[in-house]
DNA sequence: TAAAAATACTCCATAGGTATTTTAT
DNA sequence: ATAAAATACCTATGGAGTATTTTTA
């Protein structure tokens, strides 16, 4: 038995469903559904009824649930008390900070994760990493630093917000080098964002690769 | 976090040793060792103070152990109580069943094990595997018969017990062909050790190999 | 120096991913 | 017809084994 298993299982049962669980524990349905049904298989009975609007518990699989959850819960809470004093010190730039380590990363409960710098680029988090004065960073665009371990996280669409009777509103796609044929307003030139925008409007004469097309800045 | 390493770890702490652990647990010593050491890791702090006579608990070790051991109890005492009406029906010849299925397989505790089948042949449990009349067995000697999965359980060693002044007693391995010299009171043809032993003698002329030598009957 | 634990390495089982098919309303 | 779950197939991580070295009383 393994405990992975079993917290998927909770999850699932409180979702009422294998996709949405699967989204919540940020691995894919698949990776679910075969662990249910070999924790079905491990338990010797059906767990859920599979319906075309997600799934059910069977009784026994509510009666586990029943018997389990408080346990579950117990057992990570002991050890999150004991991982406690285990502090991952962390960067990020506000942006990312504002809303990926609000909604993502302090829910879990591991270890304490404190938010220790604040970058307006977060490029500049690579030396502080290095030097051991942060542990983990949330880093854009620049993945695979050597001496570092770094994860795909997500990429970020921007939106083009038009008035419904402009040019533009006609296009499915609006790539940032469509927009530059209009005044742009940017930033003040200190932020990031500024700077690749330039550097993109520089490079407008040739066609940009397809990765900067399709607008993940 | 794993269940596993849990459970390893209660029964490193119970023992006060890591190799006994891993012998209670029918593993091998640094399987266990890698565990501890990975929990710690994890933990972030050092759960035992390594010695040259096994191995004692640290205080937060001690607190930890305090802390998780009814919860896992329970946890364990749920998944039983769950799995308990899978019964597995299972075969054995009499001698194995007297010591190898009371001393061990009866300890496990995830699901119900019943003998169902006696057999004084162990051979005489494959067709009742084949035909699903029963789910397991301890079989001698037939290892890997197609359809049906087997592992290695362990060898056992034959003793010949002779006065100490006999010729045999000189010898620091006596094979069962060394015996055929002397005069034979086999057990009523019957059994199958009568047969093994029948077929030993037949051969006697020949030289057997090494791992009949052995006396792994 | 002897017993126990840690390390190096190799192998295999299992968990996860993507792409696709099946199922149920 | 559509949304969700299951399956097929592939890859990679991690746990276990054997052989060996290191540690400590």
């Amino acid at each position: 038995m393994n405990l992975q298993k079993l917290e998927y299982f909770l999850l699932v049962a409180k979702e009422k469903s294998i996709s949405s669980a699967a989204n919540k524990l940020f691995v894919s349905q698949p990776a679910v559904s075969k662990q249910m049904k070999k924790l079905e298989e491990t338990l010797g009975f059906p767990l859920f009824v599979r319906m075309s609007k997600g799934i059910s518990l069977t009784d026994k699989g509510q009666q586990l649930y029943n018997d389990i959850e408080p346990i579950i819960y117990q057992l990570k809470y002991q050890l999150k008390k004991h991982m406690n004093d285990q502090v991952v010190r962390m960067g990020s730039d506000p942006l990312l900070a504002s809303y990926y380590f609000a909604d993502y990363i302090k829910d879990q409960n591991l270890f304490q994760i404190k938010l220790t710098q604040l970058k307006d680029d977060t490029i500049d988090l690579l030396p502080l990493l290095k030097s051991r004065e942060i542990d983990a960073a949330i880093i854009q665009d620049h993945p695979h630093q050597k001496g570092l371990y770094s994860t795909f996280l997500f990429s970020d669409n921007f939106y083009a917000a038009v008035p419904v009777n402009h040019q533009l509103a006609e296009l499915d796609h609006v790539s940032i080098t469509d927009c530059f044929q209009y005044t742009q307003l940017l930033p003040p030139n200190t932020t990031p964002l500024y700077q690749k925008i330039r550097r993109l409007m520089e490079k407008d004469a040739r066609p940009l690769p397809d990765i900067m097309r399709s607008l993940d800045l």
